[in-house]
DNA sequence: CCTCATTCGTTCAATGCTTGAACTTAGTCT
DNA sequence: AGACTAAGTTCAAGCATTGAACGAATGAGG
């Protein structure tokens, strides 16, 4: 600790309060002055060299009523972006994300990434990065990955299994000259219900199954990873002790009974699309799979819920979009199991998010940090 | 904000870090200084205050080594202290705890709360601390429960019906004229484990058994309690989904198989004593019972663990006197069933603390209280 | 016994951030 | 045109930390 840094972690403390007040909506000094607690005098300084530096703009005078008319205070629309990649088994997506919280762009494209090294996935990530930015400065960008991250290393990816090990930030970094942030899939999903926007609160579980299920928990208006990364392993809650074996070792996980493999299975559809048809067309089938699989994940999530206590669940991905068929059997095993008393209520959501959550939520990664840590604004 | 409180606001974060360098161990002014990274002035200043009302004595010189000897600072030996009680089914337990973590008191006595009224309660328990306490200056007052509590109020004792929805905090702060806080047990027996010495890191579980069972989770350093005080309830996690009914209306919560009433009948025992003294002549019933309970204890707790990535279970109460016997097949559940990878690994210890654990966390809470927002200490 | 080296603790001017009040600016209302 | 209102700026004051200088208290060595 220099001299006086003290006061520049109160200053730099105020600036992430200020930016944060225009991330949720614009506002003109006076008025974030209001909704922060500061003083106009102090709002002055602050925002002075975000405008210098062109993260803000002044927007001309609006004249709504009496006294001197206000200019409000913006993200500028040419500003610094974020890009959020999603590596997935079948496909990639990125999205660019404004500090302000709007989409930029987005691509998704189908991709068997499922034998690829690291430097082919690096590669074809890269590139498409490089075709969704263009010029654009760009402040950072986020990476998702199914499986399990810890200090920026792919712990455990079991069915991208060449990627082991790999120090994929440090690789996009290079690629791009960039800073690369890592992290879990599910965890990045939550993140995208959380920033820029709250959808579900400070405090939820977002689940969602591809070919696991994977669960991201926000306590507190945090996403909570756990020390090691393998927080929220929702698939591989047990719900049946001597159940059906499981390729983690353990017997009964939900994942062998709410899985999007087996719900197909059970249904005896191949594809998302094909199973949506049959429930469309009320083929009983396919509604009793689905309906299995809802029994079994709202076990789960009622186990989940008397540990976390959180008050909603999102339901994202593929269970979004079977949630008219689902949430029944999910809701009513909750109701039944999850411990009661005083105000709780427990409430159950679809995603409204769709196929980019998780990209966004990788871009979100980056402008959460740039405006949580606005130091690296100006670097 | 009035005109200089953030100035402030710094002060008092730097109280805190010095307050909480003392409770580790006491030092001199230099040695705080160099522990805490603030400058010898500042330690000054800082502690002058601190001297003056008693909080803090300065130790006549150290003769150690070359140069001025040091005069360490440490808590004052007849500075406040802060209470902690239990109320239980079967007894009540209260210790006093002094801002250097020492035990200046402790009483246990047996009483049957299980119809008492709450006013009843409250008056044996505030005689209790009154008789443990004497003259002495009291910083407040930590009261645990067998339950949720949300908001300062009881949401749910099922062994202790009669509390249900009763603002205990505050009865028994007007009785003692006093701070009061209320907490479940199970967090509190957690905590004692964190504070004032931390006895398990700062991530892990601490689980009881109890009437119930209940689990105690402490996520980075602070005791996880949920948003509506529910977290935590290990008991109520479902390990066979279509298995014993139990009274809270699910089916095949842990509960039912590793409860000590559950372990008891199997045994064919009546009280944890005997049930002892049979395990320790080699009953072979009783160890069943002891075993079968461990397995069950060990697929929740693998639950737990793949939803909260803790590295550490600390078992504590009952079970902690039946750890020999139990800790096995805990722990090869655990090792079968808690997803692996990196450099993870899962610790299973026997609680050090006894049968005071629960009301020493009750203190614990005072006095981190006081140290974390040190101007209560000058009021 | 006296002097030097060493470490502890205190004193003091400097730093830089927020603040409230006064002031300037730029509009509306009558 | 003059009064009124609200936005934004300027400025001296207040305050906690800091580093450097200083005073205090002891051990080591001659």
């Amino acid at each position: 600790m220099t001299t006086v840094d003290h006061l520049r972690q109160v200053r730099l403390g105020n600036l992430r309060t200020v930016l944060l007040a225009l991330v949720d909506r614009p506002g003109s000094r006076a008025d974030l002055a209001a909704r922060t607690g500061l003083t106009k005098a102090t709002l002055g300084n602050l925002t002075e060299p975000l405008l210098a530096s062109g993260i803000l703009v002044e927007e001309p005078a609006t004249l709504a009523g009496m006294g001197r008319p206000s200019k409000p205070l913006r993200f500028h629309p040419d500003g610094p972006v974020a890009v959020g990649a999603e590596i997935n088994v079948s496909h990639l997506a990125v999205e660019t994300l404004g500090l302000d919280g709007e989409t930029l762009e987005r691509r998704l494209v189908p991709a068997d990434m499922r034998g690829a090294t690291e430097s082919e996935v690096l590669d074809r990530v890269a590139e498409l990065i490089r075709e969704v930015t263009g010029p654009r400065k760009l402040l950072g960008a986020g990476l998702a990955i199914p499986g399990v991250v810890h200090d920026g290393i792919v712990i455990r990816t079991p069915n991208l299994p060449g990627l082991v090990g790999s120090p994929l930030a440090e690789g996009l970094g290079r690629r791009l000259d960039l800073d690369v942030e890592l992290d879990n899939e599910a965890n990045l999903a939550a993140l995208a219900h959380l920033w820029p926007h709250h959808l579900a609160g400070e405090d939820f579980v977002h689940v969602t199954a591809d070919v696991g299920i994977g669960a991201g928990v926000v306590l507190n208006g945090e996403v909570y990873r756990g020390v090691s990364g393998f927080a929220g392993e929702l698939g591989h809650v047990v719900i049946e002790r001597n159940g059906v074996p499981c390729t983690c070792g353990s017997r009964g996980c939900v994942e062998r009974y709410a899985g999007l493999d087996v719900i197909l299975r059970e249904a005896g559809r191949r594809t998302l699309n094909s199973l949506r048809k049959a429930l469309d067309s009320g083929d009983p089938k396919a509604a009793r799979a689905v309906r299995d699989a809802g029994e079994a994940l709202g076990v789960g999530l009622a186990t989940l819920m008397n540990l976390f206590d959180v008050p909603t669940v999102v339901l994202g991905g593929s269970y979004a979009l079977l949630h008219d068929h689902l949430s029944a059997a999910v809701q009513s095993e909750m109701d039944g199991r999850v411990l009661a008393g005083g105000e709780r209520h427990t409430r159950l959501l679809a995603s409204p998010l769709g196929e980019f959550a998780v990209a966004r939520g990788a871009a979100g990664l980056v402008t959460r940090r740039a405006v949580q840590q606005p130091e690296r604004l100006f670097a």
